[in-house]
DNA sequence: CTCCAACCTTAACGTAACGTCAAAGTTTTT
DNA sequence: AAAAACTTTGACGTTACGTTAAGGTTGGAG
């Protein structure tokens, strides 16, 4: 058990409560993010449970994925001293259109996902091809003409794609 | 138009063929993904039709978001003269990882989301809030109990957390 | 053939958010 | 007082390029 007088705390300890590392506090300062109480004589690092509020709020915030550069403005926002109302609607913004940004994500690999499931069908018709790789398209994939040899040339020779539109 | 003879090209446009940069070109080099076909005289790159089909099959693994160690370690696969259904069984695998990696993205971000509208509707909550920041929890957060106030305090003071789980 | 614009070359720094040593000083425990 | 455990600053490594910088090459025009 570490010991730190007037119930302040060391790095570690601020960290292991805040379920991160001291690396990412060390760095959270260096942006600017949070600063420890005071130093020992020593030079130790020492926090108060202010502090360890403020770091679990950052980390909120990371979890949201915000980058750093705007947790820094959001939390910014809090020393501004406006009314509760009125943070509470700039802060709005930055959720709302940090939503936004989610639902992108989300649709975001969901083409991915689409597109991942399209080429693994595709290529399981290619399971049972005894062909070698670096011969011409199969029989089998000029006559069904499908996506596999169209867009992920991964099995026969590229230049036959020459002529074949790539989308993918 | 650039002239390259052989109806081999430089390194523009290739890129620009495959709807990248030279830079890009120039690492894919680097990391041992692609490489021209010849070198002119004067040292510019040149490259044949194979080469952009390679390139764009790098571009559609980098589309699925692989990562472009693994992309080195797929496209080498196809060098390892083995049939096309050898082939295709070791591809889907890394496929069929990527899928699932791809489908605890969509999960990651959905979860994500919830957080962010519940954290949305808990600060729509403080909007007629007229209390300063400074100031100690309100009557309506204390009453509420909300999450806002407990998960992410922006409004209140951080010292009335420390007695609560910060879940978020 | 000479000139110029457009293209290419390598080199090297910058990015985001830390992880991971290293070498040395501090605090706490035994 | 020694040893264990913790902390300090410093600095390089990571990924996939973007972005200058300074200087050669090409290809077409005149």
């Amino acid at each position: 058990m570490s010991k730190c007088k007037d119930g302040l705390m060391h790095i570690g300890k601020l960290a292991e409560e805040a379920g991160t590392t001291t690396r990412t506090v060390r760095y959270y300062e260096e942006m600017g993010l949070i600063y420890p109480e005071c130093r020992s004589s020593g030079g130790f690092r020492c926090y108060s449970h202010e502090q360890l509020a403020r770091l679990r709020m950052i980390l909120s915030l990371k979890d949201m994925e915000f980058d750093l550069e705007h947790i820094k403005v959001i939390i910014d926002k809090r020393e501004q001293n406006k009314t509760a109302g009125e943070l509470a609607h700039d802060i709005l913004e930055d959720l709302n259109e940090r939503l936004k940004e989610v639902e992108e994500q989300i649709e975001h690999y969901k083409h991915i996902r689409k597109t991942l499931t399209q080429t693994i069908a595709s290529i399981c018709a290619c399971l049972p091809c005894d062909l070698r790789v670096e011969e011409r398209l199969c029989p089998a994939c000029q006559t069904l003409n499908q996506p596999t040899c169209q867009s992920v040339p991964f099995f026969h020779s590229p230049s036959t794609a020459e002529t074949l539109e790539l989308k993918l």
